[in-house]
DNA sequence: CCCATAACTAAACGATTGTTTAGCTATTTT
DNA sequence: AAAATAGCTAAACAATCGTTTAGTTATGGG
């Protein structure tokens, strides 16, 4: 052991998140990472060791975060109003100065294309499966449910929540609610 | 006047528009573009001055192609089914070799960035605003509506439709016609 | 205290990006 | 047929991409 890290790794790659969040995986540079994270490109390779492996611990960085929302929808008692609160939060955890940049899990897979990093493919079939699982698990919690009209429920709001993390890149705010008001009516 | 092009503007732009709904903007070459275009660079700058250019051009060669499944929902007198079938007709648009490429339209909605080429952006809200516009007069088409209810429902089908082609990169098409059918249950 | 070792800085790597230029070829017009 | 003009090929442009390497600085354990 010699001289220590003088950076967080925890705190540098939230910040490479944030850049990746905003730009997505392609307009970001290694060049703008090393100014985001503030650190040199040496640190970032030893640290990281590729921008492929920066990326994919920005995946999961954002994916823990994302997880915090899900809490509340496994204690809730109420599947559909647990959903629809959920979706509210989806929105909030998207706000401010990252408001109009959608979700970085549906922006990474908008634009990675099939011959891409398979782990980060994997990652992020994983993430997408475990938000719908959480969706069908709710839902097993409304009365008088067949299982079969829950797996097509949960196969509903799970591409609703992709098409809202995308359109958020692109429309206002009030059409946003409107449109999760309208997912909610009659569900 | 003296030699004459060894191609057809229209139809090189056919092919540079394949390429960049299939890859994106950024993953997209120059070289790519020469060897899909079947032409020279020197040819691809002095037709469309530009990458950017060629992009532009292939966004209203969609946009083109796009606009003809419109033409049905124009003609109906049944507002929301006409917009079922253009769902459907939006989906089959992007079958065998390009599904799960999505829409280009909304893939390079989700792709650019706030500092993306003005004409570029303009584009993409002008045809966001034609569709959104078309939904609204079908919806009119439906006894004792509302003209604020019209509306919201208008922006409801706009977002829809980003989600679904943003979803169909992902997702397999029995899950789509799952959640076009969901759509469309109580409207 | 000194040496070993790991993190730092900064320069350079080859490859590829979008774009331009020079020179050759073919066709239209007078 | 000759001159003019526009399209073609192919090489080169500067800039930037992700990545690596050499050299310096600082801190750990013996």
């Amino acid at each position: 052991m010699a001289r220590k890290k003088e950076y967080n790794e925890d705190e540098v790659i939230e910040k490479a998140m944030r850049l990746f969040w905003r730009n997505g995986y392609e307009t970001t540079s290694m060049q703008m990472l090393e100014k985001e994270m503030g650190i040199n490109k040496f640190s970032i390779y030893s640290s990281f060791g590729s921008k492929n492996g920066v990326f994919l611990e920005s995946i999961k960085c954002y994916k823990k975060k994302l997880n915090d929302i899900l809490i509340p929808l496994k204690n809730t008692t109420n599947g559909v109003e647990g959903l629809k609160q959920y979706f509210y939060d989806f929105i909030a955890f998207s706000k401010d100065e990252h408001f109009g940049k959608g979700c970085l899990i549906t922006n990474a897979a908008n634009e990675l294309q099939e011959d891409a990093d398979p782990e980060i493919k994997a990652e992020l079939r994983k993430f997408t499966a475990e938000i719908r699982n959480q969706f069908a698990l709710a839902l097993q919690k409304e009365k008088n449910q067949d299982p079969n009209t829950i797996e097509k429920k949960a196969d509903y709001f799970i591409i609703s929540m992709f098409g809202l993390a995308s359109a958020s890149r692109v429309f206002q705010k009030s059409q946003l609610d409107n449109y999760i008001e309208n997912i909610f009516t009659n569900s």
